[in-house]
DNA sequence: GACATTAGGAAATGATCATTCTATAATCAA
DNA sequence: TTGATTATAGAATGATCATTTCCTAATGTC
Protein backbone atom coordinates (compact mmCIF):
# COMPACT_ATOMS: atom_id res chain seq x y z
CA UNK A 1 0.00 0.00 0.00
CA UNK A 2 2.99 2.46 -0.56
CA UNK A 3 2.58 2.66 -4.01
CA UNK A 4 -0.47 4.99 -4.86
CA UNK A 5 -1.63 4.42 -8.46
CA UNK A 6 -2.72 7.22 -10.15
CA UNK A 7 -6.43 7.27 -11.24
CA UNK A 8 -7.39 10.27 -13.27
CA UNK A 9 -4.04 12.61 -13.95
CA UNK A 10 -2.71 14.67 -11.60
CA UNK A 11 -1.13 13.41 -8.46
CA UNK A 12 -0.76 16.27 -6.32
CA UNK A 13 2.60 16.44 -4.06
CA UNK A 14 3.93 20.20 -3.59
CA UNK A 15 2.52 23.12 -4.61
CA UNK A 16 0.41 22.83 -8.09
CA UNK A 17 0.73 24.18 -11.33
CA UNK A 18 -0.68 27.86 -11.65
CA UNK A 19 -1.26 27.15 -15.24
CA UNK A 20 -2.19 25.10 -18.10
CA UNK A 21 -0.15 23.06 -19.85
CA UNK A 22 -1.83 22.63 -22.30
CA UNK A 23 -3.18 26.18 -22.98
CA UNK A 24 1.31 26.51 -22.68
CA UNK A 25 2.04 24.31 -25.24
CA UNK A 26 -0.87 25.60 -27.66
CA UNK A 27 1.04 29.13 -27.49
CA UNK A 28 4.36 27.37 -27.59
CA UNK A 29 2.76 26.11 -31.15
CA UNK A 30 2.72 29.56 -32.16
CA UNK A 31 5.72 30.67 -31.21
CA UNK A 32 7.78 27.29 -33.03
CA UNK A 33 5.42 28.27 -36.05
CA UNK A 34 6.21 31.54 -36.63
CA UNK A 35 9.98 31.14 -36.04
CA UNK A 36 10.94 27.41 -36.52
CA UNK A 37 13.22 25.74 -33.60
CA UNK A 38 16.10 27.05 -33.98
CA UNK A 39 15.26 30.89 -34.07
CA UNK A 40 12.60 30.60 -31.24
CA UNK A 41 15.01 31.64 -27.71
CA UNK A 42 13.67 31.01 -24.88
CA UNK A 43 13.01 34.08 -23.93
CA UNK A 44 10.69 34.34 -26.77
CA UNK A 45 9.29 31.42 -25.99
CA UNK A 46 8.79 32.55 -22.31
CA UNK A 47 6.91 35.77 -23.60
CA UNK A 48 5.05 33.73 -25.68
CA UNK A 49 3.93 31.42 -23.30
CA UNK A 50 3.18 33.44 -20.76
CA UNK A 51 5.36 31.30 -18.48
CA UNK A 52 9.18 32.63 -16.57
CA UNK A 53 12.24 30.45 -17.65
CA UNK A 54 12.35 28.81 -14.38
CA UNK A 55 8.81 27.48 -14.90
CA UNK A 56 9.40 26.23 -18.24
CA UNK A 57 12.35 24.47 -17.17
CA UNK A 58 9.86 23.66 -14.38
CA UNK A 59 7.66 21.60 -16.83
CA UNK A 60 10.33 20.42 -19.37
CA UNK A 61 13.95 19.24 -19.50
CA UNK A 62 14.76 21.67 -21.95
CA UNK A 63 14.31 23.36 -25.13
CA UNK A 64 13.88 19.90 -27.05
CA UNK A 65 11.16 18.51 -24.95
CA UNK A 66 9.60 21.90 -25.26
CA UNK A 67 9.81 21.99 -29.31
CA UNK A 68 8.75 17.94 -29.14
CA UNK A 69 5.46 18.66 -27.09
CA UNK A 70 4.73 21.49 -29.41
CA UNK A 71 5.20 19.23 -32.37
CA UNK A 72 3.36 16.45 -30.92
CA UNK A 73 0.48 18.62 -30.31
CA UNK A 74 0.36 20.56 -33.69
CA UNK A 75 -0.04 17.19 -35.15
CA UNK A 76 -2.78 16.17 -33.05
CA UNK A 77 -4.63 19.63 -33.86
CA UNK A 78 -3.91 19.13 -37.15
CA UNK A 79 -5.54 15.19 -37.72
CA UNK A 80 -8.56 16.83 -35.31
CA UNK A 81 -8.97 19.78 -38.01
CA UNK A 82 -8.53 17.24 -41.12
CA UNK A 83 -10.94 14.46 -39.61
CA UNK A 84 -13.51 16.84 -38.78
CA UNK A 85 -13.52 18.78 -42.47
CA UNK A 86 -13.29 15.28 -44.17
CA UNK A 87 -16.47 13.62 -42.08
CA UNK A 88 -19.05 15.36 -44.38
CA UNK A 89 -17.68 14.53 -47.73
CA UNK A 90 -18.43 11.82 -49.72
CA UNK A 91 -16.43 11.09 -52.49
CA UNK A 92 -12.55 10.19 -52.67
CA UNK A 93 -11.94 12.96 -55.17
CA UNK A 94 -13.79 15.30 -52.88
CA UNK A 95 -12.02 14.74 -49.78
CA UNK A 96 -8.59 15.27 -51.89
CA UNK A 97 -10.38 18.87 -52.89
CA UNK A 98 -11.21 19.77 -49.45
CA UNK A 99 -7.82 18.81 -48.16
CA UNK A 100 -6.33 21.32 -50.57
CA UNK A 101 -9.05 23.80 -49.72
CA UNK A 102 -7.70 23.60 -46.07
CA UNK A 103 -4.36 23.99 -47.03
CA UNK A 104 -5.08 26.74 -49.41
CA UNK A 105 -7.35 28.89 -46.49
CA UNK A 106 -4.52 27.80 -43.97
CA UNK A 107 -2.49 28.99 -46.14
CA UNK A 108 -4.00 32.39 -45.88
CA UNK A 109 -4.10 35.82 -43.82
CA UNK A 110 -1.97 35.92 -40.80
CA UNK A 111 -2.23 31.83 -40.11
CA UNK A 112 -0.21 31.41 -43.33
CA UNK A 113 2.50 34.02 -42.78
CA UNK A 114 2.81 32.33 -38.95
CA UNK A 115 3.57 29.07 -41.26
CA UNK A 116 3.07 25.37 -40.71
CA UNK A 117 5.28 23.71 -38.32
CA UNK A 118 6.05 20.82 -40.04
CA UNK A 119 7.16 22.99 -43.58
CA UNK A 120 9.45 25.45 -40.94
CA UNK A 121 10.89 21.81 -39.09
CA UNK A 122 11.80 20.55 -42.64
CA UNK A 123 13.61 23.87 -43.91
CA UNK A 124 15.61 23.78 -41.03
CA UNK A 125 16.10 20.16 -41.08
CA UNK A 126 20.14 20.04 -41.15
CA UNK A 127 20.04 21.86 -37.74
CA UNK A 128 17.68 19.28 -36.07
CA UNK A 129 18.71 16.19 -33.93
CA UNK A 130 17.90 12.72 -35.12
CA UNK A 131 15.22 12.46 -32.57
CA UNK A 132 13.27 15.42 -34.50
CA UNK A 133 14.11 13.90 -37.40
CA UNK A 134 12.17 10.97 -37.07
CA UNK A 135 9.71 12.86 -35.47
CA UNK A 136 9.04 15.08 -38.40
CA UNK A 137 9.77 12.27 -41.28
CA UNK A 138 7.29 10.22 -39.45
CA UNK A 139 4.59 12.99 -40.04
CA UNK A 140 5.36 13.09 -43.21
CA UNK A 141 5.14 9.60 -44.17
CA UNK A 142 1.44 10.14 -42.44
CA UNK A 143 0.68 13.01 -44.19
CA UNK A 144 1.63 10.36 -47.72
CA UNK A 145 0.07 7.51 -46.35
CA UNK A 146 -3.06 9.33 -45.80
CA UNK A 147 -3.31 10.77 -49.39
CA UNK A 148 -2.60 7.23 -50.56
CA UNK A 149 -5.88 6.11 -48.70
CA UNK A 150 -7.52 8.97 -50.42
CA UNK A 151 -6.63 8.01 -53.97
CA UNK A 152 -7.23 4.30 -53.74
CA UNK A 153 -10.75 5.33 -51.61
CA UNK A 154 -11.02 7.47 -54.89
CA UNK A 155 -10.57 4.75 -56.91
CA UNK A 156 -12.78 2.64 -54.91
CA UNK A 157 -15.86 5.13 -55.38
CA UNK A 158 -15.17 5.45 -58.78
CA UNK A 159 -14.05 9.23 -58.22
CA UNK A 160 -10.36 8.59 -59.46
CA UNK A 161 -9.67 6.70 -62.43
CA UNK A 162 -8.55 2.93 -61.60
CA UNK A 163 -5.47 2.88 -63.49
CA UNK A 164 -3.71 5.79 -61.53
CA UNK A 165 -0.22 5.51 -60.71
CA UNK A 166 -1.37 6.21 -56.57
CA UNK A 167 2.16 6.42 -55.23
CA UNK A 168 3.12 8.81 -58.01
CA UNK A 169 0.28 11.23 -57.21
CA UNK A 170 0.53 11.24 -53.66
CA UNK A 171 3.84 12.26 -54.19
CA UNK A 172 2.77 15.12 -56.08
CA UNK A 173 0.08 16.26 -54.08
CA UNK A 174 2.34 15.99 -51.06
CA UNK A 175 4.95 18.00 -52.14
CA UNK A 176 1.89 20.51 -53.68
CA UNK A 177 0.35 20.86 -50.01
CA UNK A 178 3.98 21.47 -48.52
CA UNK A 179 4.39 24.01 -51.36
CA UNK A 180 1.27 25.84 -50.60
CA UNK A 181 2.32 26.07 -46.66
CA UNK A 182 6.10 27.67 -47.46
CA UNK A 183 4.53 30.03 -49.95
CA UNK A 184 1.96 31.38 -47.87
CA UNK A 185 4.78 32.29 -45.25
CA UNK A 186 5.28 35.58 -47.61
CA UNK A 187 2.21 35.88 -50.00
CA UNK A 188 -1.62 35.50 -50.88
CA UNK A 189 -2.65 31.95 -52.41
CA UNK A 190 -4.54 33.70 -55.58
CA UNK A 191 -7.57 31.61 -57.50
CA UNK A 192 -8.49 29.01 -54.44
CA UNK A 193 -11.14 27.01 -57.03
CA UNK A 194 -9.02 27.52 -59.75
CA UNK A 195 -5.94 26.25 -58.48
CA UNK A 196 -7.89 23.16 -56.90
CA UNK A 197 -9.19 22.31 -60.03
CA UNK A 198 -5.66 22.47 -61.33
CA UNK A 199 -4.45 20.04 -58.92
CA UNK A 200 -7.54 17.66 -59.81
CA UNK A 201 -6.38 17.09 -62.53
CA UNK A 202 -3.91 14.96 -61.87
CA UNK A 203 -6.12 12.36 -60.83
CA UNK A 204 -8.27 12.06 -64.47
CA UNK B 1 44.66 63.67 -64.73
CA UNK B 2 44.03 63.28 -61.31
CA UNK B 3 41.08 60.92 -61.58
CA UNK B 4 41.59 57.37 -63.19
CA UNK B 5 38.99 55.55 -64.72
CA UNK B 6 38.35 51.75 -64.48
CA UNK B 7 39.15 49.62 -67.11
CA UNK B 8 38.54 45.99 -65.98
CA UNK B 9 37.87 46.17 -62.42
CA UNK B 10 39.98 46.29 -59.07
CA UNK B 11 41.62 49.88 -58.84
CA UNK B 12 44.83 49.03 -56.94
CA UNK B 13 45.00 50.66 -53.88
CA UNK B 14 46.14 49.55 -50.36
CA UNK B 15 46.88 46.08 -50.18
CA UNK B 16 44.82 43.49 -52.84
CA UNK B 17 42.67 40.85 -51.32
CA UNK B 18 44.20 37.78 -50.57
CA UNK B 19 41.02 35.63 -51.48
CA UNK B 20 38.86 35.87 -54.87
CA UNK B 21 34.95 37.13 -53.73
CA UNK B 22 33.39 35.14 -55.68
CA UNK B 23 34.90 32.09 -54.75
CA UNK B 24 34.01 33.41 -50.89
CA UNK B 25 30.30 34.35 -52.00
CA UNK B 26 30.16 31.37 -53.77
CA UNK B 27 31.00 29.37 -50.63
CA UNK B 28 28.64 31.11 -48.74
CA UNK B 29 25.63 30.49 -50.53
CA UNK B 30 26.05 27.23 -49.39
CA UNK B 31 26.10 28.23 -45.76
CA UNK B 32 23.11 29.89 -46.13
CA UNK B 33 20.80 27.41 -48.13
CA UNK B 34 21.68 24.67 -45.31
CA UNK B 35 21.12 27.10 -42.17
CA UNK B 36 19.18 29.39 -43.49
CA UNK B 37 19.77 33.34 -42.77
CA UNK B 38 19.44 33.09 -39.08
CA UNK B 39 20.86 30.11 -38.30
CA UNK B 40 24.08 30.88 -40.60
CA UNK B 41 26.40 32.52 -37.52
CA UNK B 42 28.92 34.67 -38.60
CA UNK B 43 31.85 32.27 -37.38
CA UNK B 44 29.71 29.33 -39.49
CA UNK B 45 30.39 31.74 -42.45
CA UNK B 46 34.00 32.49 -41.69
CA UNK B 47 34.59 28.87 -41.45
CA UNK B 48 32.56 28.15 -44.24
CA UNK B 49 34.29 30.83 -46.51
CA UNK B 50 37.53 30.55 -45.18
CA UNK B 51 37.55 34.07 -44.52
CA UNK B 52 38.57 35.48 -40.67
CA UNK B 53 35.88 37.22 -39.44
CA UNK B 54 37.72 40.79 -40.06
CA UNK B 55 38.33 39.84 -43.54
CA UNK B 56 34.70 39.40 -43.94
CA UNK B 57 33.32 42.41 -42.33
CA UNK B 58 36.41 44.61 -44.37
CA UNK B 59 34.71 42.69 -47.65
CA UNK B 60 30.68 43.24 -46.13
CA UNK B 61 29.20 45.90 -44.59
CA UNK B 62 27.20 43.36 -42.11
CA UNK B 63 25.71 39.92 -42.17
CA UNK B 64 22.70 41.06 -44.13
CA UNK B 65 25.25 41.98 -46.64
CA UNK B 66 26.49 38.94 -46.91
CA UNK B 67 23.33 37.36 -47.48
CA UNK B 68 21.88 39.62 -50.24
CA UNK B 69 25.03 39.21 -51.64
CA UNK B 70 24.79 35.30 -51.52
CA UNK B 71 21.14 35.49 -52.50
CA UNK B 72 21.80 37.48 -55.98
CA UNK B 73 24.59 34.83 -56.25
CA UNK B 74 22.67 32.09 -55.94
CA UNK B 75 19.50 33.59 -58.26
CA UNK B 76 21.75 34.04 -61.08
CA UNK B 77 23.37 31.08 -60.65
CA UNK B 78 20.08 29.45 -60.70
CA UNK B 79 19.08 31.35 -63.52
CA UNK B 80 22.05 30.03 -65.83
CA UNK B 81 21.12 26.36 -65.29
CA UNK B 82 18.44 26.55 -66.00
CA UNK B 83 18.37 28.59 -68.90
CA UNK B 84 21.21 26.04 -70.41
CA UNK B 85 18.99 23.30 -69.56
CA UNK B 86 15.88 24.65 -71.36
CA UNK B 87 18.40 25.94 -74.19
CA UNK B 88 17.96 22.93 -76.64
CA UNK B 89 14.27 21.44 -74.96
CA UNK B 90 11.51 22.17 -78.02
CA UNK B 91 8.50 22.84 -77.08
CA UNK B 92 6.43 24.60 -73.70
CA UNK B 93 5.59 20.84 -72.55
CA UNK B 94 8.71 19.63 -72.51
CA UNK B 95 10.31 22.61 -70.86
CA UNK B 96 8.33 22.68 -68.19
CA UNK B 97 9.42 18.69 -67.59
CA UNK B 98 12.56 19.95 -68.02
CA UNK B 99 12.26 22.08 -65.26
CA UNK B 100 10.51 19.88 -62.94
CA UNK B 101 13.62 17.14 -63.98
CA UNK B 102 15.88 19.87 -62.68
CA UNK B 103 14.02 20.57 -59.50
CA UNK B 104 13.84 16.94 -58.59
CA UNK B 105 17.37 16.72 -59.45
CA UNK B 106 18.22 19.24 -56.72
CA UNK B 107 15.91 18.12 -54.30
CA UNK B 108 18.41 14.98 -54.86
CA UNK B 109 21.10 13.72 -52.47
CA UNK B 110 23.62 15.77 -50.62
CA UNK B 111 21.97 18.89 -53.08
CA UNK B 112 18.57 18.44 -52.11
CA UNK B 113 19.51 18.42 -48.31
CA UNK B 114 21.16 21.12 -48.53
CA UNK B 115 18.25 22.66 -49.52
CA UNK B 116 17.61 25.81 -51.53
CA UNK B 117 18.09 29.17 -50.47
CA UNK B 118 14.61 30.63 -51.85
CA UNK B 119 12.65 27.68 -49.80
CA UNK B 120 15.51 28.73 -46.23
CA UNK B 121 14.48 31.93 -46.68
CA UNK B 122 10.77 31.60 -47.35
CA UNK B 123 10.08 29.34 -44.04
CA UNK B 124 11.90 32.40 -41.94
CA UNK B 125 10.32 35.11 -43.64
CA UNK B 126 8.81 36.07 -40.76
CA UNK B 127 12.35 36.65 -39.28
CA UNK B 128 14.06 38.93 -41.93
CA UNK B 129 13.76 42.36 -42.57
CA UNK B 130 11.98 44.55 -45.55
CA UNK B 131 14.64 44.35 -48.22
CA UNK B 132 15.38 41.33 -47.96
CA UNK B 133 11.15 39.72 -48.38
CA UNK B 134 11.38 42.30 -51.19
CA UNK B 135 14.35 40.40 -52.74
CA UNK B 136 12.51 37.26 -52.00
CA UNK B 137 9.41 38.21 -53.23
CA UNK B 138 10.73 38.94 -56.33
CA UNK B 139 12.36 35.71 -56.61
CA UNK B 140 9.31 33.82 -56.13
CA UNK B 141 7.43 36.42 -58.71
CA UNK B 142 10.32 35.85 -61.57
CA UNK B 143 9.60 32.42 -61.15
CA UNK B 144 6.02 32.50 -61.44
CA UNK B 145 6.56 34.48 -64.58
CA UNK B 146 8.95 32.30 -66.32
CA UNK B 147 6.44 29.65 -65.36
CA UNK B 148 3.72 31.45 -67.28
CA UNK B 149 5.81 32.13 -70.39
CA UNK B 150 6.57 28.41 -70.80
CA UNK B 151 2.59 27.47 -70.43
CA UNK B 152 1.94 30.09 -72.92
CA UNK B 153 5.00 29.06 -75.71
CA UNK B 154 3.48 25.65 -74.43
CA UNK B 155 -0.18 26.98 -76.07
CA UNK B 156 1.81 28.40 -78.94
CA UNK B 157 3.12 25.44 -79.78
CA UNK B 158 0.31 23.03 -79.58
CA UNK B 159 2.15 20.74 -76.54
CA UNK B 160 -0.23 22.25 -74.02
CA UNK B 161 -3.89 23.05 -74.30
CA UNK B 162 -5.18 26.19 -75.26
CA UNK B 163 -8.15 27.17 -73.21
CA UNK B 164 -5.75 25.82 -69.71
CA UNK B 165 -5.98 28.74 -67.30
CA UNK B 166 -2.49 29.47 -67.37
CA UNK B 167 -2.48 31.85 -63.84
CA UNK B 168 -3.55 28.69 -61.91
CA UNK B 169 -1.63 26.10 -63.67
CA UNK B 170 1.46 28.36 -63.04
CA UNK B 171 0.63 28.92 -59.40
CA UNK B 172 0.25 25.45 -59.07
CA UNK B 173 3.53 24.65 -60.49
CA UNK B 174 5.00 27.06 -58.68
CA UNK B 175 3.86 25.53 -55.30
CA UNK B 176 4.85 22.30 -56.63
CA UNK B 177 8.38 23.23 -57.65
CA UNK B 178 9.19 25.08 -53.71
CA UNK B 179 7.26 21.42 -52.70
CA UNK B 180 9.59 19.47 -53.86
CA UNK B 181 12.63 21.35 -52.79
CA UNK B 182 11.35 21.11 -49.13
CA UNK B 183 10.50 17.47 -49.28
CA UNK B 184 14.22 17.52 -50.53
CA UNK B 185 15.82 18.48 -47.23
CA UNK B 186 14.36 15.26 -45.46
CA UNK B 187 13.82 12.90 -47.97
CA UNK B 188 14.53 11.43 -51.30
CA UNK B 189 12.22 12.17 -54.39
CA UNK B 190 10.99 8.97 -55.05
CA UNK B 191 10.08 8.12 -59.09
CA UNK B 192 10.59 10.93 -60.95
CA UNK B 193 9.36 10.11 -64.55
CA UNK B 194 5.80 9.18 -62.58
CA UNK B 195 6.48 12.27 -60.82
CA UNK B 196 6.32 14.43 -63.73
CA UNK B 197 4.17 12.29 -65.94
CA UNK B 198 1.56 12.99 -63.03
CA UNK B 199 2.69 16.74 -62.66
CA UNK B 200 2.36 17.63 -66.28
CA UNK B 201 -1.23 15.78 -66.26
CA UNK B 202 -2.25 19.65 -65.16
CA UNK B 203 -1.80 20.51 -68.52
CA UNK B 204 -3.94 18.75 -70.24
C1' DG C 1 1.45 23.26 12.68
C1' DA C 2 5.81 21.03 10.92
C1' DC C 3 7.63 18.43 6.92
C1' DA C 4 8.17 16.89 2.43
C1' DT C 5 7.46 18.21 -2.09
C1' DT C 6 6.83 20.81 -6.04
C1' DA C 7 6.02 25.47 -8.43
C1' DG C 8 7.31 30.40 -9.21
C1' DG C 9 10.55 33.87 -10.26
C1' DA C 10 14.67 36.34 -10.57
C1' DA C 11 19.45 36.45 -10.74
C1' DA C 12 23.71 34.00 -12.04
C1' DT C 13 26.37 31.21 -15.41
C1' DG C 14 29.14 30.32 -19.28
C1' DA C 15 28.66 29.87 -24.25
C1' DT C 16 27.80 32.03 -28.48
C1' DC C 17 26.04 36.03 -31.08
C1' DA C 18 27.13 40.18 -34.36
C1' DT C 19 30.16 43.71 -34.54
C1' DT C 20 34.25 46.70 -33.61
C1' DC C 21 39.05 47.57 -32.47
C1' DT C 22 43.87 47.33 -32.76
C1' DA C 23 48.01 46.00 -34.58
C1' DT C 24 50.41 44.35 -38.51
C1' DA C 25 51.15 43.50 -43.55
C1' DA C 26 51.08 44.45 -48.42
C1' DT C 27 50.34 47.25 -52.19
C1' DC C 28 50.70 52.07 -55.21
C1' DA C 29 52.32 56.83 -55.77
C1' DA C 30 55.68 60.17 -54.85
C1' DT D 1 62.15 55.17 -48.90
C1' DT D 2 58.11 57.32 -47.15
C1' DG D 3 53.21 57.89 -46.91
C1' DA D 4 48.68 56.82 -48.00
C1' DT D 5 45.60 53.15 -48.26
C1' DT D 6 43.47 48.92 -47.80
C1' DA D 7 43.65 43.92 -46.17
C1' DT D 8 44.45 40.35 -42.55
C1' DA D 9 43.93 38.44 -38.14
C1' DG D 10 42.71 37.89 -33.80
C1' DA D 11 41.40 39.93 -29.50
C1' DA D 12 37.86 42.87 -27.31
C1' DT D 13 32.87 44.13 -26.66
C1' DG D 14 28.34 43.93 -25.14
C1' DA D 15 24.09 41.52 -26.25
C1' DT D 16 21.66 37.33 -26.23
C1' DC D 17 21.67 32.27 -25.88
C1' DA D 18 20.20 27.89 -23.06
C1' DT D 19 20.47 26.35 -18.67
C1' DT D 20 21.10 26.31 -13.52
C1' DT D 21 20.79 28.04 -8.89
C1' DC D 22 18.65 29.92 -5.04
C1' DC D 23 15.14 31.55 -2.52
C1' DT D 24 10.26 31.95 -1.62
C1' DA D 25 5.40 30.23 -2.00
C1' DA D 26 1.78 26.86 -1.98
C1' DT D 27 0.03 22.46 -1.51
C1' DG D 28 -0.90 17.37 0.94
C1' DT D 29 0.34 14.57 4.82
C1' DC D 30 1.30 13.45 9.46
Amino acid sequence: MSQKTNLTQARTAGRPRSFDMADAVNRAVLVFRERGYQAASIDVISRGTGLTVGSLYKAFRDKKDIFAAAFARYLEERQTTVTARLAGVETGRARIATLLDLYLEAASGAEGRRGCLVVASLAEASGLDATQRAALAEAIGANETRLCDLLREGQSDGSVRLDLDVPAAADVLLALLQGIRVLGKLREPRDRIGFIAMALKTLD
